[in-house]
This record gives C-alpha cells, sequence and structure tokens, in this order.
DNA sequence: TCCTTTCCCGACCGGTCGTTCGGTTCCCAT
DNA sequence: ATGGGAACCGAACGACCGGTCGGGAAAGGA
C-alpha cells in the first residue's frame, strides 16, 4: 500500500522536480525545521504534524530523531543558552574595567543573538508553560543576573547617570539588546559586528552619565541643544 | 442534578467563606480575568476551561459574555491598541520640535503600558497566528511607523548621534520601552510616571548625538570617562 | 547477493480542544 | 407573587492533540 502515497511538505515541494531525493535527517537538521515552525507559530501551536510537514515527513517520523515535542524545545533552548554562557567565558567579558567588560558583554551578545537568530529568538519567548521552560527561564535569569551586576559595578565606578538604578539600567539595556530578535533578518543590510557595536554603543551612551538629569520635566527635550 | 457540585476556581476560592456571593460578570469584568490567565500561559496554551476555573465559572458560561475566545483576544487587544493611539493625539505629540514630541510621545507610551499593562503586555506578544491577531499587528505596526518618522524628523535636525540610522535607533528605542512590560509589575517601587520620565530619557540619551563616534572598537568603553 | 540498521509510514490510542445546546437558577421590575 | 431576561450549568459534539506501534522501504557493509 501506499506505493508513492505521501502528501508533501514544504521540503519536498522545493525538492521536488529535481533528480535530489528528499533529505533524510539527522536531529540538528530537524532542529531547524522545527525551531522556524515554532517560531512562525509558537510553540504550543505548532502541532507535530504541522512540524512533519514542513519537514516534509509523516508526524509519527519525528519521533525517531527526539522522544518528544517537548524534547526539541529543550535541544532548541540549550543551543542558544549555550551560546550565551559561552560569551559570559570571553577573556573580554572577565577582565578589564566593569564599562569595558559590560561593552564587551553587550555587544558579543548581541553578536550571539544574530548569528543564533531563531533559537535565541525561540528563548526569548519562553514563558514557563513545562518543566523545560522553567529551566531555560531560570538559566536566562542567571545570564541577565551576570548583566546586571556588570552594570553596578560600573555604577559604582561613577559612570552611571544620577538617579538611575542599576538594576532598571540593566533591564533597559537587556530590553533593548533583546528586541534585536523581534526585527532583525539575516541578509539584511546590517552586518552582525556593525549592528552589534552601534547598539551596544547605544545602550551604553543611554545609561551613562552624559545626560543632564535622572528625571526630566516634562515637556523637556532630552536630545539635541 | 448538581445540588451544589460545582468546583470552585480561583476567584470563587477567595470569596469563600465570606457572605459575599461570587460576582457576577460581565464581558469587562470577564475580560481582565481571561487577559491575565492569556499573559500567563499564553493564549494559545489557555483553554476555556481554564479560563472558566479561574473566573469561577463553568467553561460553557464564557461565551453567554464573548462568542468566541478569539474574541475576547480581539477586545483585549483593541484596548490596548486604542490606549496608544490616543497617545498620537494629545497635543505634546503633535506640536512642538521633533526631539520634544519625540520626548512626550515615548513617555507617554511607558505611562500608557504601565496603566494598561496586561493588555499592552499581550498585544506585544501577539505573533500574527489568526485574523484578529494580524489585525493586531498592523494597527502595531503603524503605531510603531509613528514613532519612526518622529525620530527620523528629529535626525534631520543634526540631533542624532553621527552614523546611526534612525530606523535602527526607532527599533532600539521601542524595543527598549516595550521590554519594560516583561518585568513590571503594578505595586513596586517606581511609580509609572517616574519610570516614564527615566526611560524615555534613558532611550533618548542613547541615540542623541552626544556619544563619540556611531561605531566603536572592539575594547573600548563608550561609558565612563 | 543478502542481512542489518536506519529511516519512515499509516493506523490508531486516550485525552483535550473550542463550541453548542437544553435546561436550571438567580435577580429584579412589575 | 410572578414573569422574564440575564447568568450559569453539565453533557455532549466533532476535530485534533501528542504519542505509540508494527511493519515496510532504503542504504550500506559483507
Amino acid at each position: 500500500m501506499s506505493i508513492c502515497g505521501r502528501i508533501l511538505g514544504d521540503v519536498a515541494d522545493a525538492v521536488r522536480g529535481a533528480q535530489i531525493r528528499r533529505p533524510r535527517y539527522d536531529p540538528d537538521r530537524l532542529l531547524e525545521v522545527a525551531v522556524q515552525q515554532f517560531i512562525r507559530r509558537g510553540y504550543e501551536a505548532t502541532s507535530m504534524a504541522q512540524l512533519g510537514k514542513a519537514a516534509g515527513l509523516g508526524k509519527s517520523s519525528i519521533y525517531h530523531h527526539f522522544p518528544s515535542k517537548e524534547a526539541i524545545l529543550h535541544r532548541a533552548l540549550s543551543r542558544a543558552l549555550d551560546a550565551l554562557f559561552a560569551v559570559l567565558e570571553e577573556e573580554g567579558a572577565r577582565v578589564g574595567t566593569p564599562a569595558a567588560r559590560l561593552e564587551h558583554l553587550l555587544r558579543r551578545t548581541v553578536e550571539v543573538l544574530v548569528v543564533e537568530l531563531p533559537y535565541v529568538t525561540l528563548l526569548l519567548r519562553v514563558r514557563g508553560n513545562s518543566k523545560t521552560e522553567l529551566w531555560a527561564l531560570e538559566r536566562r535569569r542567571h545570564f541577565d543576573r551576570e548583566v546586571a551586576e556588570l552594570v553596578a559595578a560600573t555604577a559604582s565606578t561613577g559612570a552611571l547617570r544620577q538617579g538611575l538604578d542599576p538594576g532598571l539600567g540593566a533591564r533597559l539595556l537587556l530590553g533593548m539588546v533583546n528586541s534585536i530578535s523581534e526585527w532583525y533578518r539575516p541578509g539584511g543590510p546590517q552586518s552582525a559586528a556593525d549592528l552589534a557595536r552601534v547598539a551596544a554603543s547605544v545602550g551604553l551612551n543611554g545609561i551613562s552619565g552624559a545626560a543632564r538629569s535622572g528625571a526630566a520635566r516634562p515637556g523637556d527635550a532630552m536630545i539635541g541643544r
């Protein structure tokens, strides 16, 4: 039965007509397709059948490569977290003045975010709905805390603007950097390194002591002359 | 049948023991409970049964107030979008120098985000999975475009830092401001107005022309002396 | 050539989803 | 007190969910 009765999915469609056969999958190749779907429709809203179809497979075939849907998510989140924590170990993030270390950390974080865009994007959307998501959330909090401590250390050197709570500064900084995942698309005009330099610079400039006051009055323009 | 067999939910539990009867719902009161659940577990991951339980109702009772699950989402998103667009109509956002208008717009956006926190949070998590979500996404893009045009106008006065693309600046600005919804909780130490002033100030300071250069070299500290 | 391993399939499972429906309870104006 | 609409209920619907299973095709070493 089923001599050739398979309904073809996205991948198979693209290959159709060429002599090339549909690629056989290993976990990492399948992970790439799955994460793409998770981002497009959301993890919960993506069914195993849709995952299979997007890969040109039946849904039961997914289970040859992953033991469960949650295991796919775990592997994707782990990849993002490992890449981010690796930045913390880099020399530029460990030695030097707090300000220099913070600059390095932010810039490299943006670079990792861009290079591992789908995986980091998925990580940033996790809300803690399952054991895996809670685990990822906690690991991510560790990373954020390291950034916050670096901002606090920078503040203790007097380089932070007056009246700006270091914790708030760290959150605004991370929020700005993380938001890049919501619009950046590879192949655009921005190179990863350039974007990282500009974003880190804008962020640090924002929380630095150069501004006039910690709290402007309504109607004040904080920009220009 | 069902003499008193209802299983009580979150709201009913809290009311239990007091002489007060469980509140009867109107759409807006129910919306508040529903949005809270949507944020906690995600829209797709929240079932009608869970919505009902959180409100102390059976799941079928929800349909007395809303025609469908998606209608609840639509009403919540509409509330957030209406509040945001109202800011665009304020005098401070329409008259004055571009820089002053931008400051007003950002500051008031943060205030709206804080006051309507659950609804705006839900809006910022929409990914376009349904007709309603696509509609909200498009309205939100209109708002973002207004901000971007204001940043561009500010740039044309020479107040933007050299080498910073206005579009990129607007995205970083909005990303920073929007990220507040991910950690702000009412009742904390920050008042809405203070947070709005500081956040707008930090953001505008970041993209302003005060910094040294548009792209720092690796190892440079963009902060402090 | 043959045999083993890898890869993949359709059919099926119990359970849950959003939604519908007929009927019951509550509140309030009359 | 009573009629009627608003609020609410449990049961049930078809569809689909994540996951399982036994077996078949393809690949690769011998």
